[in-house]
DNA sequence: AAGTGTTCTTAATCTAGATTAATTGATTTT
DNA sequence: AAAATCAATTAATCTAGATTAAGAACACTT
């Protein structure tokens, strides 16, 4: 286990990497994202102070997921490989529960009902990403994200 | 850790109960599924012989989910707050992976590509549950599944 | 076998969000 | 600071899937 550096805009893990690292945020901001079959980029989770990042996928195989800096970050790398074998099954359940709810969401909510649960999932992060990812992460473009805030201010 | 039999249509954990267990399947089938603000009902996962069905929002709470039994089951029940704490860390990783694959369906892929992705991971279970939990399972109405399912057999 | 409830399918209409495109506002580069 | 690239908003049109409704294919009871 080691201490690294990154800077803003570095991409820290990439598809199709074989060897997977667990990446805790001490400083700053991560996000992790795929990309599909037609070329679409889609964010799958931020991760600012105290969250932990994994691509879960690479336990069997190449990982899907890229992760990247979105500003000057200090992370704590943790080789998942051996450290899977000891880490805590309530941390894990915690992060089955966290994608739980996110397939919940993505189920049954709308889209302005996921903009209000992003808000409450990550209180301090709106004003640090832009607003693409944002449209990104609830699955919508960002025309419809400008749209649908707009509505929720003047309703009617 | 016991064995208990149940049968079809039997409900065997409700939303808000607190107690929580895990069950793994010996024989049967089961489904969990939620019921969103608005009624309505969704299907969460599928467990035929040989899955682990638990709700994990209730490491910490009241359970979000409902579990059923589909068919006539065999099940293994473990309590989950004694069982947790030594459960299997690369059991649970998979658990991640799986739930990680569902969200990335649910945000990028069509309904048939999400449908064929159901035939994938659940090859043998199609003739057992009715065409309208398929549909839930998939984020769609039972009229857009079978839409879709009779454009792709004749196309155009 | 006739009646009663499900499940599935088909079709018409409707809507949330996608797509396309144009405008303005920031940010970075030189 | 002008040029160039990128981000956000607005508006017009389009489409996947929702909704509504009606009929067809199955269960089940009795």
């Amino acid at each position: 286990m080691k201490t690294i550096q990154v800077k803003k805009g570095e991409i820290i893990q990439r598809k199709g990497e074989l060897i997977s690292k667990i990446y805790s945020v001490e400083k700053g901001l991560l996000r992790t994202y795929f990309i599909d079959e037609k070329g679409r980029e889609h964010v799958f989770m931020f991760a600012p102070e105290g969250w932990i990042v994994t691509d879960a996928s690479a336990v069997n195989g190449p990982c899907e997921l890229f992760i990247e800096a979105l500003e000057d970050s200090t992370l704590c790398v943790l080789n998942a490989e051996s450290e899977i074998a000891n880490a805590s099954p309530v941390a894990l359940m915690k992060r089955i529960a966290t994608l739980q709810k996110r397939s919940i969401m993505l189920m049954s909510a709308s889209a302005i009902e996921r903009y209000h649960d992003f808000l409450e999932t990550y209180p301090d992060i709106v004003q640090r990403v832009p607003q693409k990812m944002i449209a990104s992460y609830l699955g919508i473009t960002p025309e419809a994200l400008s749209k649908v805030k707009g509505e929720s201010v003047k309703p009617k």
